[in-house]
DNA sequence: TAAACAAATGTAATCGATTTCAATATTAAT
DNA sequence: ATTAATATTGAAATCGATTACATTTGTTTA
């Protein structure tokens, strides 16, 4: 393989010109660095980003943090996140911890070891100690989630409201047993969603049930069958329920679908996220939309700006409850 | 940032010592090792990757070439991937390249320019020539796509056989009248279940109508509910119909259940993938499962194969019909 | 034409690790 | 106790680029 002392002799020039011509080619005259462009081509020369980011101390590389690919709520965010930061030279790794800190850590190394600039933070059940150690020395942002210290700059939305609304508009509608199909309480948004639930509903004084409040260990699909299988089993069903995430949602409508039930008329259903199969589902799914692409690039700017050595702050976004067939 | 100077003036040893102590702790002596240990403890020491990769020329890096991580396809076989590098030592970079040959080209220079050893690349639309090209001087294999001139290695399943298995269900279910939703034919994989819904039709001296033979330009949801709303505005309706992935067949059955049709008795579907979602839709869907998880890691291994430098040989896979609700 | 200055190029240090080879310390054998 | 063999350690080269500084070349000006 070509290095830059090959294409230095071949076109019979110091290395230092041809680094030259790579990255200031201005101060170098026509005559050479055509010689030079010449031999970096005949030589299929590529310079190694190695040795470049040794000298540099950078490698406008920027990891992206999240639990699960799998989870279509990150799709969005994700491709905002990318756009920005081509825009701004830096490509980004997408890493998969599937909560496991094992996993974590591999990926806090590479930015230790200066593999990596800067994190951006889209796992709920990573180690927050670590984190916000981490955090000390390093450029890290978070997305969508956020520390309720509030040491390391966050972008997200008001939970606590956009489930109030949620709620308020099944209220609205006249529904007054309503159902809330929620995940793990240890989970900062859900305690948050939790509490819009509860506004809502003390707000028009209805009653919570605690046997229609249900708290799921994990966000899958299965895992929104078996929370409506439960309140499809109780004496008395409610006539609404609002699940945290659109997965769930669409996990408890395929039991719905299952019984028979007619979704908005016998129970109506209200979801969170928008995610693509959101509106692929029969009935649609009623939703809170998170503006998931601005929060992507608001992250990457946040965290480049960081890297940067700009002062950042946290950024709260406007959610949109979206009314479709499931209420 | 403490470097490795630091550490071995310290701990009082050389550098040498301190890198021994880190990559071949045997050959230094207990005294000696822990003294360098606690060094690295007190100054917080991290060993820089790139310096090491440097030296050494190994990043440990793949690259998963993807063209969206939003198609769910993909997510099962990412596991996989991800699992068996993990095992052998390797991290992997997920690259959206959102079929766009600039982005790809981005990706492509990473290897060149050593940031990562080698490519995974599952994106049907990548430049062939390119890919070819690079696959002379670089470790590439292909997963779930290949060339038909098969100078790359690749791990795949017989997409012609899964097409036939799949309409020889539906046939053998007692329909004649059988529509195809495939993608565009620029795709091998659309050639190769285009031959493979051929080979049934015929066995079975069914006639194939051209006007049922859909060829969309994209894979997504709303590809496959366009399809479906041309085929329902014929004179002639079919009573079945196979799409070549279980998103195309999801955005169909969207369509069906929105003008009320029932399934599978007006009209029997199957899809392809036999993505999570597949299992969420009312009816459930008949589809062919591809094994995603072996498929990604046989694909890993190959290609860290090839990055030791042995001999690797392309595989074919078995598929299976999964037959659900709707046929 | 020579001096003064600017522009272009080259030399060598540097980034942070690994690794070869030489030097030294330790152990074993006589 | 002396030598031979072996185990530890250190000095210095190396990976492939960038860049401060020195040097050469080219251009202006008097």
């Amino acid at each position: 393989m070509a290095n830059i002392q090959k294409v230095a002799k071949k076109a019979g020039v110091s290395v230092a010109t041809v680094s030259r011509v790579l990255n200031n080619p201005d101060v170098v005259t026509l005559k050479t660095r055509t010689k030079v462009e010449q031999a970096i081509h005949e030589l299929n020369y590529e310079p190694s980003a190695l040795g470049r980011n040794l000298r540099t101390s950078r490698s406008r590389l920027l990891l992206v943090l999240l639990p699960s690919i799998s989870n279509p709520f990150y799709t969005e965010i994700i491709n905002g996140i990318e756009d920005t930061a081509i825009e701004e030279g830096y490509n980004i790794l997408l890493c998969e911890t599937d909560s496991n800190p094992e996993r974590e850590n591999i990926y806090f190394n590479m930015v230790k070891n200066r593999l990596a600039e800067g994190i951006i933070s889209m796992d709920p059940t990573v180690n927050k100690k670590t984190l916000t150690d981490l955090a000390k020395d390093y450029p890290i942002v978070q997305c969508s989630e956020y520390d309720e210290d509030g040491t390391i700059c966050y972008v997200s939305i008001d939970n606590e409201l956009a489930a109030y609304h949620a709620v308020r508009h099944l209220i609205k509608l006249g529904h007054e047993k309503i159902a809330l199909i929620n995940s793990d309480e240890k989970f900062l948004y859900a305690r948050e969603r939790y509490r819009g639930f509860q506004k809502a509903m003390e707000e028009f004084e209805l009653p919570i049930r605690p046997e229609w409040i249900l708290n799921m260990e994990n966000v899958k699909f299965e895992d929104g069958q078996q929370a409506m299988k439960g309140l499809l089993k109780q004496e008395v069903r409610p006539t609404a329920v609002f699940a945290v995430s659109d997965v769930l949602a669409i996990g408890a409508l395929k039991e719905l679908n299952i019984n028979q039930i007619r979704v908005p008329e016998d129970i109506a259903l209200v979801g969170f996220d928008k995610i693509v199969f959101s509106n692929m589902t029969h009935p649609t799914l009623t939703t809170i939309s998170q503006p998931m692409y601005k929060m992507g690039s608001i992250s990457a700017n946040m965290l480049i700006n960081k890297i940067k050595g700009k002062a950042v702050e946290s950024v709260i976004l406007e959610h949109e409850l979206v009314i479709r067939e499931s209420t």
